[in-house]
DNA sequence: TTACAGAGGGTACTGCGTACCATAGGCTCG
DNA sequence: CGAGCCTATGGTACGCAGTACCCTCTGTAA
């Protein structure tokens, strides 16, 4: 008799106990199915497999699982509504810089997988090698990307009624949505590779950062000034020292003149 | 009769004289499965109504597509084999800027549906309301995605032996690539969301110039040295160009007559 | 002519996902 | 206390995508 079998008799069955929770249904097929897809291979895992071993019948599991491949990610959903909520709550007020809150809302999908290490590293391996579940992550990986192109593009045409900037807000938001889910997947998988071992939160914070510095708070006003677009070598740091109300022409001059010396 | 069945008919019956090329089976049957499509919608339709009115037998079907969703995207395949291609060819060389070179060859997706822009629109309809063709897309999408991803990694981390720094260029390049993907994207959305009259062009232009403003080739130097954020007063902001290896005093000094001159 | 290769066709099978119905345990309300 | 009821679960049957295996036809080369 399997673990889960074991577990599953001893809730339902006569000697259960008042203190003994019966565990959830959904639990017990998400853990049957994750121990056959680690035995066999997903593919070579059949529904009917899963059932036997959590010793249910097979309707039970579509009831909890709309497909095979949903078992193997069973709390993205949660995790999904986490993130809509936290941005409902923490990512409103001129204070708080979007950039900064969809960095701070993936952190939540980092959170996930950091707390069962092992699990997201079996997990990670057997999604590499499974099309169907590529395929799939993909598409929960998209609804992360939504749920923050979404807030963005609220924080980007807010209190702008002309559509041009709508638009161009939405546009903005598309890419820097993108880009932040890139980048945490990116320290992510370095955590996954890792084996779990290393600290998840710093390799997707030190990923993050190369969108912050682009894309957040100050590096955005930087920008938002047209730029002079300077040759600059990989070599050269740049330092300037101007006023802030300086005219702009008079801070490119400057900086002009100095690579001009080397 | 269908149209597809006339012309299946007559390019294989007796009286298909030399001249009449034989149309191929792959554009016929997409044709009817993309009639189908459009009259009783994806999910309603059966592979058996395909191959019944392209007049071939089913096991036809599969033998050109591998999946009913492919036969949506006929031409992603060739695309994707001339954006890998096109980076191979037109990309080498230090004289062109990566985010320039990836931006070209995602014009290439833009092209491609710019070529038929009325299918181009119903397929895109199509798409947005059924589950299956988004989560077929996503993949596509990926693929191309991983494209220009690999392509940027190899010029990030061309010359450069330290491993770190080959980590930073996938990083960089899986952050560029995922955020010129969804500039090009939205470009192409706003395009096929206006019918297909616009200029497909002008519209994935429009949208990645906010890509190659941030991450083209002037901005990009700029940025990624290590900026020296120094509090003068309040009201100053610090940017100084200088070599790396020049010497302090030298920094000191310019900084110094800098702040002198206000 | 035979040998062969390549394009197409047909049949049967596996397995996911769904629709429909049946059953059992705990609940309230009369 | 029992009748209804609601929720959770089990069971059966079906549609259909995708695959494996084998057959037929046609053109071509030896």
């Amino acid at each position: 008799m399997t673990e889960v079998q074991r577990r599953r008799k001893a809730a339902t069955g006569p000697a259960a106990g008042p203190t003994a929770a019966k565990p959830p249904m959904r639990e017990v097929l998400a853990e049957a199915a994750f121990e056959l897809f680690l035995e066999r291979g997903f593919e070579q895992t059949t529904v009917d497999d899963i059932v036997a071993r959590a010793g249910v019948g097979r309707r039970s599991f579509f009831r909890y699982f709309p497909s095979k491949e949903d078992a193997v990610f069973p709390d993205h959903e949660r995790c999904l509504a986490d993130m809509t909520e936290f941005l409902e709550t923490h990512g409103v007020g001129d204070a708080v810089d979007p950039v900064d809150a969809v960095c701070d809302a993936a952190r939540l999908v980092t959170r996930m997988y950091a707390a069962n290490p092992e699990f997201s590293v079996q997990r990670y391996r057997l999604t590499r090698e499974v099309p169907g579940l590529r395929t799939y992550e993909l598409s929960v990986v998209r609804r992360y990307e939504r749920t923050l192109a979404g807030y963005l593009r609220g924080r980007y045409s807010a209190a702008q009624a002309s559509e041009g900037v709508v638009a161009e807000g939405a546009l903005r938001a598309e890419v820097i949505a993108a880009a932040v889910v890139a980048a945490h997947n990116n320290g992510l998988r370095t955590w996954l590779r890792s084996g779990g071992q290393d600290d998840a939160d710093a390799a997707v914070d030190h990923a993050l950062a190369l969108v912050r510095n682009v894309w957040g708070s100050g590096a955005e006003r930087a920008r938002s000034a047209p730029r002079a677009e300077v040759a600059v070598s990989e070599d050269d740091v740049i330092v300037m020292v101007a006023p802030k109300g300086a005219p702009l022409w008079r801070v490119v001059q400057r900086i002009e003149s100095a690579l001009g010396e080397d």
